[in-house]
DNA sequence: ATACTGCGTCGAAGCGCTTCGACGCACCGT
DNA sequence: ACGGTGCGTCGAAGCGCTTCGACGCAGTAT
């Protein structure tokens, strides 16, 4: 194991230089900035982390708190996942992956322990438990959703309202007048899982002012329980022709039923899903859809994170605004 | 924040005593390390990361390399993950998650810095340019898949020979002569990823061995994609009455088409699925199928890097034996 | 010439913890 | 009574790095 002393040694300087040609914190000669600089390849040297972290109480983690549940939206917990760290790498960052299984109390271990520089919290509620501790340690943090009350804190989320909002615009504009909207499963809507609720509040909101009825119900993902649930709204509003899934395991299983009962997409009836572009290109059914900007949130996320840690902080909601793409399964809505 | 040294002043004891009950190496009287476990509790004391690795030289972190891509497996790495995490937990170390992107250089940055104690890797090509390096570095290390060399590596992965040759077995069971099988996107294979050449490997021995006629087509997953490769197979194999899918993102668009080209399945064709239990009951027919024992091979994975760490070290590759579950997509052969 | 400014470098003091050797003390056997 | 043996505790020496003040040496202004 190569140490910053070693490294000073064989280029001829004391240690501290080597430290100020890594951090850059002071001016080098541009000569004696190369003999170190060659001295480090040379030797292979990497700063030891731990050292790092105790001499200057940084250790240039983010911890990214991500749900183990598996009745939510697994691809957009991944593809996040994937960006925040890909994202934090470019800034020097490494990401510290925690489980919601520990809950408030890796908040307590990450900044007593000073392991993390940072958090960012996954599968926020709208009262969530661990948002006290937060906003009492003062830990950097962004949130990916939103909880209720933002007061103090960072937030990261797709406009939720506003996309329940236009997913109703559009199947008005085309004509339909009875919609079913798919929702997750009942525990997310019982856990009060910020985005679930807020997109069907921006869905309720828009329906009574464009006098459309809406018909919501909670669903687990797969075949069996989406027949189950198809089949209670048929009964319910045998003229429902419009439908929004939010559920991305509900899509396919919907599809499959629409097409078994001989209902057409889009001539009999309209689909609209709330997914991730690639969901939506890839089902048996070109699906016209508003994207779940995963990426986006994620790369957000610790953009803001590390603009926070630079001191150059902004306390702030931001909202992604929803945009829906048009593909082949919505179309007018059929004339009785 | 709180250090060791005011825990230590405050129970009125040295720091050295402190640490000693915190790690347990050496007896400490039991007045003494209540009063100190008191104190701890009264201050809200947590050890310090990176003080803690500097003396100690260990993190008690696990460093997990995922893949970045997007063209395999989505669900079954975030189950390995989350598995690897909790039981990581459960062990007292935390995990640092590494995206395959930076590659070989991640490998040397973390067994460079004494950032993780360990490493984790996945998606392992067969000929795969991190070992080197791991084998070269001594750094503890389980690959979760097996490369073409397992010399000095310790592995866990799924016994895929056995799990191609089983399911073949199970096909020519039920009277199924002309099988086709759905394979991963082309890239995979271009890759040389272990898993899906040793699927492939198993089911074609078996085949040859059991008189079996099969045809492999790689497939990117969707709708669309998965059309194409049926119109293809059925030209080619007009009297195919067997299939395996080891893609599961054209699982549902294979289950799809063949309802809407009026095959039943399984009365007219078996289908038979690798992948996790949840999706094979979720698919819009109850798919028999060989489970991929994602949380399985994430755990053990922790298990042997702990046992390693722990000095009670073994070079081992695991295999995990492939089981098969009936369920309704798979049927006799229908007599022509 | 003198005083001043800045740049480039160095030395030393920690950061908070672990760990090793040493020490004091009670208790044992003889 | 005595040396021996553990047990429980302490002090001190680092672990490898960052960072602050200081210092020497130009170059510039007076």
């Amino acid at each position: 194991m190569v140490t910053l002393a070693e490294v000073a040694q064989h280029a001829g300087v004391s240690a501290s230089t080597v430290s100020y040609v890594l951090s850059g914190k002071r001016s080098i000669s541009a000569t004696t900035r190369q003999r170190v600089e060659q001295s480090i390849r040379e030797l292979g040297y990497h700063p030891n982390a731990g050292a790092r972290a105790l001499a200057s109480s940084r250790s240039n983690i983010i911890a990214l708190m991500i749900p183990l549940r598996t009745d939510m939206y697994v691809p957009v917990m991944m593809e996040i996942a994937v960006a925040v760290a890909t994202t934090a790498r470019t800034h020097g960052y490494d990401i510290l992956l925690l489980t919601g299984e520990e809950g408030p109390d890796a908040v307590r271990r990450v900044t007593g322990s000073g392991l993390a520089d940072a958090m960012i919290l996954m599968d926020v509620e709208l009262d969530d438990e661990r948002l006290p501790l937060l906003r009492r340690s003062g830990q950097p943090s962004v949130l990916i959703g939103l909880p209720a009350d933002t007061s103090g804190l960072t937030c990261v989320d797709l406009d939720w309202g506003a996309t329940g909002a236009l997913c109703l615009e559009h199947l008005a504009g085309l004509g339909h007048r009875d919609i079913a909207v798919i929702g997750e499963a009942p525990a997310v809507y019982e856990r009060h899982t910020g985005f679930a609720e807020r997109t069907l509040g921006g869905l309720r909101t828009r329906a009574r002012e464009l006098g459309l009825r809406v018909l919501h119900r909670p669903c687990e993902g797969g075949y069996d329980a989406m027949a189950v649930t198809l089949a209670r709204i048929f009964d319910e509003r045998p003229g429902t022709t419009g439908f929004v899934v939010q559920n991305e395991s509900a899509v396919e299983p919907l599809l499959a039923l629409l097409r078994q009962q001989g209902r057409a997409v889009p001539e009999d009836v309209s689909v609209l899903a709330i997914c991730p572009d690639q969901v939506a290109v890839q089902a048996s059914v070109r699906l016209t859809s508003v994207a779940v900007p995963a990426q986006e949130m994620g790369r957000h996320a610790v953009e803001q994170l590390v603009a926070k840690l630079d001191g150059r902080g902004t306390d702030d909601v931001v909202l992604i605004a929803p945009e829906l793409t048009v593909r082949a399964s919505t179309g007018p809505a059929p004339t009785p």
